[in-house]
This record gives C-alpha cells, structure tokens and sequence, in this order.
DNA sequence: GAGTATGCGCGAACGGTGTTCGCAAATCAA
DNA sequence: TTGATTTGCGAACACCGTTCGCGCATACTC
C-alpha cells in the first residue's frame, strides 16, 4: 500500500528526491553531463550509491529528470523576457536575471528580440545544461515521443513561437515564400499538425516552419558558442555577433510598417 | 637513436597506428564518441589495452586525434561539392559519393548552395563524427588555439567561405549593414584577423563576420536534425526545411544580379 | 496495541572502464 | 655479436553503474 502523500514518510521522500536532483544538478555543473557520476552525487549527499536507487531508476533515468527540469528552466527564462512571468512552469521559483537588454514590453519586435537574446543568455549563462539538452545525445537514448522531454521541449517552442505567432496575428508576419513552399510539400502540412495549436492559437503550418527556422538560425550561433569553436575569435563572448544575427533576422522578418 | 624511418619498424609502426584510428573510428560509428572505450579498441584489433599506449597517450589523445581527422574528412567534402576536388587534405582518398543536388560548376550561386548543402549532407551521414565535432566538449578538454584541431577546423572554415571570399571579389555579396557595424566594433577587426587572408585572398573583416553569421545560420539546422530534435516532426529527414533556408540565405546574400 | 507488510538505506559484490608499472621478447645501431 | 631501444603484455589500482540481500524503521490491518 502507498504511504499517505501527506505523511512524513512521504515529505521525506520528496526533500531527499529534490536534494537528489540539486547534488546532481551541482555535479553537472562543475563535471559536464557525460562525466555524471551516480557515486560522486551519491558521496556529495551523504548517502550510498545503492541508496540512490530507491529514487531513481538508472542514470539515464536522473538524467531524463535533469533534461526535463533544464528544458523548463530556459522556457521560463524565455516567458520572463517575453514578459509573460505568470505562465511559467513552476511560478514559485525566483525569476532570473536577465541583462538589460532583454525584457521589453512594448512592440512586437521587440518581444522577438527578447526572446531571442534570452536564449543565448540562457545558454552562455548555463552551458553545461546547454550541452545537456542540445548535445550528443545519451548513447542509446532515444527519448519517447510522448514522453516528458519532448512535452517540456515544446514549452521551449511554445515561449520561442510566441512572438511570430503574435506578429501573424497583427498580419506583420512576411513569410519568404521558399518556407510556404515547404508547408505545401507532401506530407509537411500532417506531421507539422503538432504546431498548429501554437500557444492555443490555430495557425497555419508556415508559421510552424517559420518557428523551426528560426530556431535553427538562433541555435546555430549559441551552439557554436558555447561549445567553444568561436573563443579564438571572441574570448569575451560572441554577444555583438549574435545581435547583429537577429537583427537582420527581425528585419527579414518583420518589415517595418 | 630512432629507426630509419623506411625500417620495417617504422613501417609497422605506421600501419599499426593507421589500423588503431580504423578501429576507433568504427567504433565511435557504432558506439558513439563518448562512449569510446580504449579497451574495446584494443580488442578489436586483437591488442592488449596497455598495448595502445605505445601508440596513444590517453583516450583524450586519441579523440583528438579523430576529432583531426573528422574535420579534415568534411572539409575534403565540402572542397568536392565547390569543385575544387585538388587541393584536399589527402588527394588520395577516394571521393565521397555526394547527392545530385550539389557539386555544381556554374555561378557563384550554384557554388554557395552546393557547399551549404554538402555541410548538411556529411553531417547526417556521419552522425557520429558530427557529434564528436561539435557535440559537446570532451568534459575539461580545451583545444589549444595553435593546436591540430583548430588547424583542421580552419580548414573547414576556408572551404566553407570560399564562395563568399569568391562573390565578394566579384562584387556581388551584399552585406547588410549590421554586419558591416559589428565588423567595426572596438576590436572586432584585430580578433578576426585571422580570417583576414581567407583562401590567400586578403579580405575585409566584414566578410568574416559573413562567413561566421553563414556557418551559424547552416550549422543550427543541421545540430537539430543530427541530434534528433526534428525527428518527431521530419522522421524521414529535414532536407526541405534546411533547402528553404539555404534559398533564403543566398537570396540575402546574393541579390539577383 | 500486536502483527505484518512495505519502504528505506547500506555493505558487498560483479563486470566494466582508463591508466600505470615492470618484465620479457623483438628489433635496431654499432 | 653486443648493447640500447622499442614493443607488447599481464597484473594491478582506482573508479564506474548496477544488483542483491540483509537489517531496520515506518505504516497499515486487525
């Protein structure tokens, strides 16, 4: 039979799962993703490595938990720049700091640069739950496409299509054609159904791939960045680079009226 | 003393070395890069694992060797596709076998979007070594800046800017201005010196920054799809979604004339 | 309250890993 | 042939993820 959810044994279970997740969270931060060691997260809370395994099932296991816990942290850091800090996974937790520049509560475009800035802001800031989500994948692992990564991925997606979805709405949205081509292709339009209900707004299928396009043009820079192939290049951060990616991505995008 | 480099010792020695990267190299395809086990190596190749450290100084040595080696093979790639098949690292090597979409020989355009192409086309045909070129960093593992990994990443870079380098000297690249600003910040124009005599060609700062902003715009697209972010939505490929954004890149880029 | 079932933490163990060390055989330079 | 050097290997060490079985504290049933 299961304890009482209210009972002391259960409170017990839940403080020592989430000091679990914290010591993890720690070790990550100083060792990297690959180099998780259930016996250093074991050691660092005071407990035997079996003693680990009554709250988890493996470490592929914790780290789905910590992969989870990551994708939500950088959606709620995206709804905080967008300005929309209700909303956010778990509105308890205190709200990031986020740079100056980000954070704006007037047009459009400027939402979209927010959320935009705050996704390399994330990533430089937190670069090993950057590699944890984005990555090689765990060897073998293959993440279940009901399962809670993807849903907490979507919340990523939600936070990044928000603004396009905002500006389609206003009409302010200019697709290059090539990408509405490419939500007519065979079979697109279907498989792309998933971001119709973009932020509970139906939305045509070439604004899904607008999403996933920009995405990619935003992800490619901090990618590159955070794993450290532009150092050499910019020892004290690729930020004016970045910029000046997403401006001419806004002005590509959103043409002035 | 050492051996005459032409002794039978010295060539055994060359031979097992070469069999030693065949071996890792098979399998980090079917393992992956972080799960490369020295052990497994050596037992693939019927060696005792104590054996390959007369070879290899650590497995982080001998990643960084394949981590040379990978970056050498898609730069020989993406040199095929422009049409500059000389001029590879090994000219010897047989040639990949590319799409019919790349490998043009026509204008610039044609170039460009062959070279975007093929950085796609080796990415999602060797998964595995793409990972282990830009998944995440081998954990405390800094390339140094005057080392072979940067080398042979340099080499990627020049194939890859080669068209622009070729478009610029023909007056047709259009930059936008934000470009053309970044490249004017305060030290932007030292840091980037190196990128100064692309392809033996002296060139403006700005067209680094181009070359940097291109690489980012193709390299997000690609990490998503390798590391299995599309799958759900392209199980059978991004190919389309990466073509699109390819077109409206060189429409940027490369106004009609 | 007594008896019993359940959850919890731990020590020991198994097979795996990277790496080091010392020894023996093979090969080279003289 | 002699002496120096290179090569390969077996054994060992410390670490890893994971499993098993044992006590023990808690919770539920009567």
């Amino acid at each position: 039979m299961a304890d009482h959810p209210d009972g002391p044994r259960a409170r017990a279970r839940r403080q020592n799962l989430r000091d679990l997740h914290a010591a993890a969270l720690a070790e990550i931060r100083e060792h990297g993703a690959v180099a998780l060691s259930l016996r250093r997260v074991a050691r660092r809370m005071g407990m035997s490595p079996a003693g680990l395994y009554r709250y988890v099932d493996s470490r592929e296991d914790l780290l789905t938990r910590l992969i989870t816990a990551a994708y939500d942290d950088l959606a709620d850091h995206l709804l905080v720049a967008i300005g929309a800090a209700d909303e956010r996974s778990d509105p308890e937790a205190p709200l990031p700091s986020l740079p100056d520049v980000v954070g704006a509560e007037g047009e459009v475009v400027d939402r979209l640069r927010a959320v935009a800035m705050a996704y390399r802001h994330w990533s430089v800031t937190h670069p090993q739950e950057f590699a944890l989500l984005f990555g090689d994948p765990i060897p073998g692992y293959a993440a279940p496409p009901d399962g809670p990564t993807v849903a907490a991925m979507g919340r990523v997606g939600t936070a990044l299509g928000r603004p396009l979805v905002e500006a389609w709405g206003s009409g302010r949205l200019r697709l290059p054609a090539t990408w509405t081509a490419v939500a007519s292709l065979d079979g697109v339009a279907d498989r792309i159904a998933p971001l119709s209900h973009l932020d509970a707004v139906d939305v045509p299928p070439e604004v899904g791939i607008a999403l996933l396009l920009a995405w990619g043009r935003l992800h490619g820079q901090v990618s590159l960045e955070v794993f450290g192939h532009h150092t050499w290049l910019f020892p004290d951060g690729c930020e004016p680079l970045y910029a000046a990616e997403v401006e001419t991505f806004i002005e590509q995008l959103l043409p002035v009226p």
